[in-house]
DNA sequence: GCCCAGGTGGGTA
DNA sequence: TACCCACATGGG
């Protein structure tokens, strides 16, 4: 628990303020979370460009898109087919459960929103997670690959718990350090578990990748059970 | 050429 | 429940 936060405080303090999700609407962070399923960010850019270059990268262009067509766009980010398929169930559910309307999704509750995305084909734990988080600005912690690495390392994970009991976790020792009061408290709490999972994909993508991690630099690297 | 990347769903024992 | 496997491209 504790270290948990000394080192989220120590990714924090490294990158400052990161402002994620990269995307330029909330429809196209919820893309952008089915696009980037075990997949390097940098072939989901140029997946969403050719999206965009097609005028495809919207809920009412999408919904009138076939498959093939979209699949073409996102060729790049691997699986285009599967992918594809996924981002046209996600506009389905879209439309028929909120009339194609992201804001109007985002007045819901949490834990209704979350059982919702779940029944959606090819969205899983985290790719709901990741659209509650960055795409309706709801208070809830993603747990991913960097996770797992990252805390595995520092002896906080061993590696075999399921995705609740990780996001569990996280989110109580999250909790744990919020002090104030009111909405400011769950507003606070929101950025904050938005800010803690981008410091972890920024720290993941820069140290801890399964090769040549950047050891000497890492803010983490003086926890004294940081191992790699 | 081989391994890896911000997962998910379906099948089998 | 606990493993397998398919899905697929681009970079190191």
């Amino acid at each position: 628990m504790l270290l948990i936060n000394r080192a989220l405080r120590l990714l924090d303090r490294h990158y400052g303020d990161l402002k994620w999700w990269p995307g330029d609407t909330p429809f196209e962070i919820m893309a952008g979370a089915i696009l980037t399923q075990n997949t390097a960010w940098s072939n989901v850019e140029k997946a969403i460009r050719s999206l965009k270059a097609a005028r495809l990268l919207s809920l009412p262009a999408m919904r009138r898109a076939g498959p093939a067509s979209i699949a073409r766009c996102i060729r790049p980010s691997g699986y285009y087919n599967q992918k594809a398929l996924k981002l046209k169930a996600l506009v389905g559910f879209l439309d028929r459960e909120y009339g194609g309307s992201i804001s109007r999704m985002r007045a819901g509750r949490t834990g209704l929103l979350r059982e919702q995305l779940l029944t959606v084909r090819g969205v899983g734990p985290e790719t709901a997670d990741s659209m509650l988080c960055y795409a309706l600005d709801k208070p809830v912690f993603v747990v991913d690959a960097y996770t797992r690495r990252i805390f595995g390392r520092l002896g906080v994970l061993r590696g075999d718990e399921d995705y609740e009991e990780v996001r569990g976790l996280f989110e109580s020792a999250i909790k744990s350090y919020i002090i104030g009061d009111g909405g400011g408290q769950r507003d606070g709490l929101q950025k904050l578990l938005n800010q803690y999972h981008a410091c972890i994909v920024m720290a993941g993508k820069d140290f801890c990748r399964k090769r040549s991690p950047a050891c000497a630099s890492c803010p983490l690297r003086r926890l004294k059970r940081c191992r790699w």
